[in-house]
DNA sequence: AAAAAAT
């Protein structure tokens, strides 16, 4: 079987969309009309019965029959087989990324024995099935956290890697991971699959878990694109969605999960899904999914079930933003693990601007006016409010001014929260007032502005919030609302505004200083350090005796611990290197509110 | 004083 045949075949099927009359899109699996006609040329399905390609789930093709119950049948494409439309699946909005810039970001991988990074997808073995994909993907280059991701993966290391939004992470860990599954073949998975337990119970290989429902499917869409013409099928499972359908598709067959940790659960005490033999964990979102709303339930996964044990199982995170608190915690999921670091485009994400400015509560209605009538007639804002019932009454004003808007938020109906998405990406609605719910991981092409009518509590999910603009390589424009509700954020948005080398109001670098002296602690938030992304917190662990940028170096540089990468660097350096002496971790309870 | 995530 060679690439170009592969490769050959496909174009001609993107070429013709009617080909082939109708697909079945979901179908990732071993039906449609081959299945007769190898049958027939091979004696009929009935001699099939009992092989483990063949179960109940239809069988493939000619290859098929020459590769059963063998690893190497997963290695190879299934050429004959009427699986999901290449056209659907690789048209996608996001068809490359705007690598030039993309070279000379700084990257530092830390950790024993890291393997060398990459230049070019040729330059590890990702097998047939995984170039012809990318071939189809229009990837032509790997990103900076794909050179450097992909050959620690792929030599099974553990991995702990903050990269800027939009930086192709998902990719980062679908294609190694993917494409070792096709090497090894299903393994134990596929006795589960097919013996002692029967086909009710599915044994998904690799499980991805992520913290919205929306941000599960985007990953469980790429996964459909690397999974072409394999033998994986990906399922998805999230909450708001019809349980059964669920459970029918993943009896049809499940070897890569992507899910959201309370629908999985779910999942599990109901016997339809069991981790044994899921030997890749993917955290994406890492440092939201171990934070105090979801650690709880990624334990009940991970550690309290019957998933491998860290060592005998691969565990990846990834993230925009890594706490060291949750570095910390992140440790008991982690074994030896390389931790990855990748700066922004150019110096600190030059390709958002940001704003910020003073509006009050009574003001901001108007002031987004104002913004709305500025901004391009075909370009997409996203405008993000702290609460439902902000998001609702937002809504309802925008609406009534006549504006082409929609809204997504936790209490809309799954239904509505997936239709909004749509009427937003397509265009038809180009403003989408949003909660925290829209901040990390979408990918929307084209969305030119991002308006934080209210900013959030914590940096990080600003940082999340503004890289939806901006991606792959765009321009992009952040504003954000500022009042004296918001003093909590003064000194991490300060942080961030000079790292990224924007414009900072002189108010705000005033009020920082107001902060810093009548505050407790010192100006620092207390959960979070500050910190665009973050540095391995193994390696300034020893103290703070690493770093000596204080203060001073603000106006210069940014954030302490940037040495070594021009002054774009990784921020967060979780030790004092502020200058400002804050104890971060004073307590045992974590004070949200700063109370 | 909140968002999210199972029903």
């Amino acid at each position: 079987m060679r690439y170009s045949q592969f490769s050959l075949v496909d174009c001609l099927l993107m070429c013709s969309s009617s080909g082939f009359g109708s697909y079945d899109n979901k179908d990732g699996g071993w039906g449609g009309p081959p299945r007769d006609a190898a049958y027939n040329s091979f004696g009929g399905r009935s001699d099939r019965g009992k092989s483990a390609f063949f179960n109940d789930r239809g069988a493939g093709c000619v290859l098929d029959y020459f590769n059963i119950e063998t690893a190497a049948g997963w290695r190879i494409p299934e050429m004959m087989k009427i699986g999901p439309s290449p056209l659907e699946l690789f048209s996608g909005s996001n068809t490359g990324i705007n690598f030039e810039k993309y070279d000379d970001i700084p990257v530092e991988a830390t950790g024993s024995n890291c393997p060398p990074h990459i230049e070019s997808f040729h330059d590890v073995d990702m097998g047939e099935i995984i170039m012809g994909n990318i071939t189809l993907s229009r990837y032509t280059r790997p990103t900076p956290v794909q050179k450097h991701a992909i050959p620690i993966i792929k030599s099974k290391r553990d991995l702990m890697a903050c990269a800027q939004t939009g930086s192709g992470k998902t990719a980062a860990f679908l294609l190694p991971v993917l494409s070792q599954i096709y090497t090894d073949g299903p393994g134990d998975a596929l006795q589960a699959e097919n013996g002692k337990y029967g086909r009710r119970k599915q044994y998904p290989i690799s499980l991805v878990l992520a913290p919205t429902r929306e941000l599960a499917l985007q990953i469980y869409d790429e996964a459909r694109k690397f999974a072409y013409r394999s033998r994986v099928r990906p399922c998805v499972v999230y909450g708001g969605a019809d349980i059964g359908q669920q459970i029918r598709d993943l009896e049809r067959g499940c070897h890569l999960l992507v899910a959201t940790p309370g629908r999985l659960v779910d999942m599990m005490e109901r016997g339809k899904i069991g981790l044994d033999y899921c030997n890749y964990l993917v955290l994406d979102e890492a440092d939201r999914m171990l934070d105090m709303g979801f650690e709880p339930q990624i334990r009940r996964i991970v550690e309290q079930d019957t998933m491998p044990p860290k060592g005998i199982r691969q565990t990846m995170m990834f993230s925009a933003t890594f706490p060291k608190e949750i570095q910390i915690l992140a440790r008991d999921f982690l074994e030896d693990y390389i931790f990855l670091a990748v700066g922004r485009v150019g110096s600190t994400s030059e390709n958002i601007t940001q704003k910020v400015v003073w509006v009050e509560e009574s003001d901001k209605r108007s002031f987004l006016l104002d913004l709305l009538n500025a901004t391009g007639k075909d370009s997409l804002t996203l405008v993000f409010v702290e609460t439902k019932k902000g998001a609702d009454a937002l809504e309802d004003f925008l609406y009534r001014e006549g504006y082409a808007c929609t809204s997504i938020h936790g209490d809309r109906s799954q239904r509505d929260r997936e239709e909004a998405l749509h009427q937003f990406r397509s265009g038809r609605c180009p403003i989408l007032v949003a909660t925290a719910v829209a901040a990390r991981g979408l990918d929307i092409s084209n969305v030119k502005h991002v308006i934080n009518f209210d900013l959030p509590s914590d940096i990080e999910e600003y940082v999340h919030r503004i890289g939806r603009t901006g991606r792959v390589g765009n321009l992009g424009l952040a504003t954000s609302f500022f009042n004296d509700k918001n003093s909590n954020i003064t000194k991490d948005l300060l942080d961030i505004l000079v790292e990224a080398k924007q414009e900072v109001p002189s108010w705000l670098e005033s009020l920082a200083y107001e902060h810093q002296h009548k505050s407790s602690n010192r100006g620092r938030s207390k959960r979070f350090s500050g910190g665009f992304g973050a540095r391995d917190y193994r390696q300034t662990s020893g103290g703070s005796s690493g770093f000596s940028g204080g203060r001073g170096g603000r106006n210069t540089g940014g954030h302490g611990g940037n040495r070594g990468f021009g002054g774009s660097g990784f921020g967060g350096n979780f030790y004092n290197s502020d200058g400002y002496g804050g104890n971060y971790n004073h307590s045992g309870s974590v004070d949200w509110w700063g109370n």
